[in-house]
DNA sequence: CATATTAATCGTCTATTTACGATTAATATG
DNA sequence: CATATTAATCGTAAATAGACGATTAATATG
């Protein structure tokens, strides 16, 4: 999900792929949901996401990227922290994009 | 997706997550594309589909078992030929859970 | 019954994924 | 400045995924 305008339907269907491929675990999905559940606007650093899995730190930063680049999240740097959250609408969009596709 | 009713939160998580995974690759979006595009009802063959995509029978043949254990479609058979469609109702479920689960 | 058609499965190869602990880099703090 | 905190990256191991051609099994058909 680079960017969102001008894409052709090859790859509609390569991003679609990809957001799905990085849905498709479920500690990701718990990541998401943990982002999902913020209140709003708000960001989450990782050390309070390694805390509610069940993995090690260096994995949750794996499944950090893996989310970030198929286009779910965002991360910003806040001193030696990082914290992350979803991107704008992106659930909305993975939605959108679906059914634009497949109904 | 095998059974809908009485599971629990974290099975609605892995449910969600291997559906996900199942659609989380081009060629099996294309065969699910495929399918929701058939009439009302109907089913089709796998040459058909083999047809449609740049890979070999062998390989078309895995994607649609891995979307027929995620839940994704059925087969059946039709004297030496299989057929599929997609399991019904199951673009609604798929985002019914996503919904339920991250929204 | 022999042959053709159709699709699943097998065996194999290569690439990717998932996990871990250890290390590194960056920033805060005493 | 030395140390602590935080998170990314590295190296590695084991498992899974994705592709192929060859084979098999099941059913139709001449």
């Amino acid at each position: 999900m680079r960017d969102k305008k001008n894409i052709s339907k090859e790859e509609k269907i390569n991003n679609l792929a990809e957001l799905a491929k990085a849905l498709g675990h479920r500690h990701r999905i718990k990541i998401i949901k943990i982002l999902a559940e913020l209140p709003e606007k708000n960001k989450c650093m990782v050390s309070s996401i390694v805390e509610e899995l069940p993995i090690a730190q260096s994995t949750v930063s794996q499944h950090l990227k893996v989310l970030k680049e198929a286009g779910w999240i965002e991360g910003s740097i806040d001193g030696p922290r990082v914290c992350y959250c979803l991107k704008e609408g992106v659930l909305d969009y993975f939605k959108k994009e679906f059914d634009r596709l497949l109904l």
